[in-house]
DNA sequence: TTACATGCAAAGGATTTGCCTCTGA
DNA sequence: TCAGAGGCAAATCCTTTGCATGTAA
């Protein structure tokens, strides 16, 4: 396991700009222990720095994306949400209730897609999982 | 296993209202193998009746989802698509080359996904599982 | 210096909705 | 009959883009 590069790393790496709004916004995802969509992730850059448009967020974050910095996640509610994907893979599990989003680690089940998709002929390159569940009361 | 219900009894089962519109959208559906988009529903629905608008579609696949008869899927394109939630369960694997979607049932996931669940404390609901893959050339 | 980035506002694409007319039960 | 359904067009929501200006390298 190497050493972890930061976002701006990444995006200096690739020969791309370094802006100030694109530091913010790298910063601000880095620090998002949840899962913001673009609105709230130009909220959160913008009490760091009110010369954050919207447009922008949008721009940095596509870019971060087709760069394969960031992945672009789908909750069905319309709204996209983006994570580092250098982090270890994980899915989802959402909380009906709530809304909550919890990550999990379940290597038995990458494993086990692996061997579907070649069942079926494919070689696997991703997948999307997400699980939809009740807190169980205790 | 028991009888199959159509879409049309089962919107009628509910104490819907049983319209020529919703007759033809519901046809158009059961005969679809694929999995058109709300346009394309709207496009083979008015190859039948033309008195058939957007709207209406839109209308209809929301009324039936509400209801539990349809199930609405997004594969990542922004475009809703919707399948009749009375077949046996399945997931989906995307062909990234040609955007086929193929359907398959996976039973050994299945059980993986609930016991992962009740691991996080709790009661799996759903889930939504989409492989990415490409053909292997044999 | 200069190609690329940003802000702003307008444009787009998918989906929803207001309003008035029509129709199933 | 009449509450609910449909058509049409305007409205909404999320996201992208054109254009003029600003800035990293």
């Amino acid at each position: 396991m190497g050493q972890q590069k930061s976002i701006l790393d990444r995006l200096e790496a690739q020969g791309l700009r370094l802006t100030d709004q694109r530091r913010t916004i790298a910063e601000v995802i880095e620090q998002s222990g949840d899962h913001p969509d673009v609105e709230e992730l130009h909220a959160r850059a913008n009490a760091r720095d009110a010369r954050i448009s919207l447009a922008t967020v949008y721009r940095t974050v596509k870019l971060l994306e087709e760069n394969g910095i960031l992945e672009r996640l789908e909750f069905g509610d319309g709204r996209a949400r983006f994570e580092d994907s250098q982090r270890a893979h994980h899915d989802h599990l959402i909380d009906l209730d709530t809304g909550e989003v919890i990550e999990f680690v379940a290597p038995e089940i990458e494993a086990l897609q692996d061997r579907i998709a070649r069942r079926l002929g494919y070689r696997l390159e991703g997948h999307r999982l997400e699980l939809l569940g009740r807190k169980i009361k205790s």
